[in-house]
DNA sequence: TATTTTTAGTCCATAATCTGAACATAATCC
DNA sequence: GGATTATGTTCAGATTATGGACTAAAAATA
């Protein structure tokens, strides 16, 4: 809770931020249903609608009638032709930017293939500013205002400094001067578990689980990311599945990561789509080993709905293409383990979003932001 | 996020709160003090100081002087004198009540022994509602105004219901009409560990975990109760440990509480004094026990951590008691299973308040409530 | 000891913001 | 065409916070 006080501009700031979330939240809106939602008068509503319209986050988009009587009123809509935000990503092998408009419209959208593993972050940074110079550039040029950026790493993040990002070889690396507006920088699977969000299903309580050459998870509540006290939380890839299973590179024992993790799915074959090829060709040594993972998961999950009680579990990353061949193990893990003391167990589904959640998610970041603090990032 | 408009009234509910919260979190403050921590004038701080004055939740006490030159201050804190709220458990074997002023100070508490296994809820909550008069006629008599009260009890709760509490023998129970007051009801664990929150050594980011007849675990980060999307975080008694482990009554298998539960820790002992004589005498199928224990609950704290990544863990109920000889495991396998990735594993101390946790935790819980909306509890 | 300096807290005119009733507008109903 | 109903704007008024002037009380200084 934040222990400032409430002055007039503040007020304000706060009205403008509840009237643009009600409009994102729930689609257009008319002054006078937006009086009735928000508690506040017309009056209050008209004055901060025109500030909103002027700062070019809305529009008004024609005459609306409820089909009743009276004079139709005029729906005022999230505007998407001005302001926008900008996600990045740097995976093992690519980068990635995107730019999103205030609608949540992907107006843009560019990778590069890289070979990320083990080279200097200093190269790679430059790399990527090169990218993100082009790509605002290319926005500029549509006509839009790029007011904030993100960027999904591979690793852990604490206090805005990359800690360790293992698959990269990367240690204590702060990222800085990539752009010159507003800069966040988090977790791959935290990132995606919003991009789940804004782009996916739609729900608003789930546990993204992120199948990566690692396995994350980002858990959602009620639209909200939990981070844990440091912003660790969500590692379900090394949630023990056999305590005294195989040595894991974490300095742990039966990780999950062993058993489900993208090297023990695949064994000897290099990619996903050629263990779906297998699969589809009813491979009983990919089925197996699928099946194998399948039920790690089921027994790693039962522990994460115990201690995190998601709304649902999402299956993202490589896990999506596997969804087929996955799913039927884990729930039947869930089902046995979760047993009566909970209802019934959270419905497992399969991601919404392709391999891209974490730009998007980057990106829309940026824009809850902008949608919860317009005054401060429009310098209304 | 709420969506209501900011209105002049709330305007300054919410500045009364800011200024009580201030008094609350770092003590006693001059006007001029609270001024600049809060950001609002002298003359704003006047006022709200004023007005919660007159509420009677604060009082003014005497002369400060920092040690400066300049008039000396007249420092504002939090009055115990006037209002206070009442804290409510029902566990296995008693019935507890407690009353706690604004200052957290406990000013009244009242145990009842009662044999609550598979008694009928009414019965119970007749005993209750017996315990709770006794006690609000006691702390009137002693000028306290009851505002508020919350009940702990040992099982899950949903949406203000309790829905199962198999170890008395309950479901979908709805609890009413117990006192004329706002009421909450929680889970046990949750309010253990806002009672550690608040009672007991002071830290801000932990995971308390319960030790009863089941395991529980609340979650506190930055001072708020994590508590899922319905309710139900915190199960880590049901924590997988070993994936084909003994059957557990909640459908699961090697669930924690096989292994650390009250009864796989007594065997054929009867209480947890009887076991500590038997630990200090040296007694070798003791210390095994314990010793077990130990390292199961350090393999679930383990996936706990990499879920939740709690600041420190809190060993509290009956783990109080055994903390010598479970601390040595439980931080052997945390030590050896989080390994590098994380940096030190979290630290792992002894709950600071006793049996009583959970009372005082509910207690708590309307103080925070008073001090986050003064307004409208006082009625301002 | 008298004066200056410094800090605390109050007073009061002013400013920012929201409210609410009246009004203008634009549609449907009869 | 007039009545009805709903939207959105205007304007005076209410609420709350601000900020500079002022009073109060202590220490430092002369």
């Amino acid at each position: 809770m934040s222990s400032r006080g409430v002055r007039h501009d503040s007020m304000r700031a706060r009205n403008l931020a509840v009237v643009l979330a009600t409009i994102h939240r729930s689609g257009p809106h008319t002054r006078a249903a937006l009086a009735e939602r928000t508690g506040l008068t017309k009056t209050t509503v008209s004055s901060l609608v025109a500030d909103l319209l002027e700062a070019g986050v809305v529009t008004e988009s024609g005459a609306v009638r409820g089909g009743e009587r009276g004079r139709p009123g005029v729906a005022v809509s999230l505007s998407g032709h001005r302001v926008a935000a900008m996600g990045l990503e740097i995976n093992i092998d690519y980068l990635a930017a995107c730019v999103v408009d205030l609608t949540r419209t992907v107006r843009l959208r560019r990778t590069r293939p890289a070979d990320n593993r083990n080279s200097a972050p200093a190269r790679i940074l430059a790399e990527l500013r090169d990218l993100v110079k082009e790509t605002t550039a290319e926005a500029e040029s549509a006509g839009l205002r790029v007011i904030g950026a993100a960027l999904a790493v591979p690793g852990t993040v604490e206090g805005g400094v990359l800690r360790s990002a293992p698959h990269l070889g990367w240690r204590d690396v702060r990222v800085s001067g990539l752009v010159d507006v507003p800069f966040a920088l988090d977790n791959e699977a935290n990132l995606a578990a919003l991009g789940e969000l804004w782009f996916g299903s739609g729900a608003n309580d789930f546990l993204y689980v992120s199948g990566e050459i690692g396995v994350g998870a980002g858990l959602v509540v009620e639209g909200d990311l939990f981070r844990g006290t440091f912003g660790l939380a969500g590692e379900l890839g090394h949630v023990v599945v056999v305590p005294d299973g195989p040595d894991c590179r974490c300095g742990g024992r039966g990780c999950l990561e062993a058993y489900a993790g993208q090297d023990a799915l695949l064994g000897e074959l290099t990619s996903v789509r050629e263990l779906v090829a297998r699969l589809e060709s009813g491979d009983p040594g990919a089925a197996q080993a699928v099946e194998r993972a399948g039920h790690a998961l089921g027994v790693a999950l039962t522990s994460a709905v115990h201690l995190l009680d998601p709304g649902r579990i999402v299956l993202g990353g490589i896990f999506a293409p596997l969804f087929r061949w996955l799913a039927e193990p884990v729930s039947e893990e869930l089902r046995a383990r979760l047993g009566p003391m909970r209802g019934t167990p959270p419905a497992l589904v399969v991601s919404g979003t392709g391999a891209d959640a974490a730009v998007l998610g980057a990106a829309g970041l940026i824009i809850q932001r902008i949608i919860a603090e317009p005054a401060q990032l429009l310098g209304m």
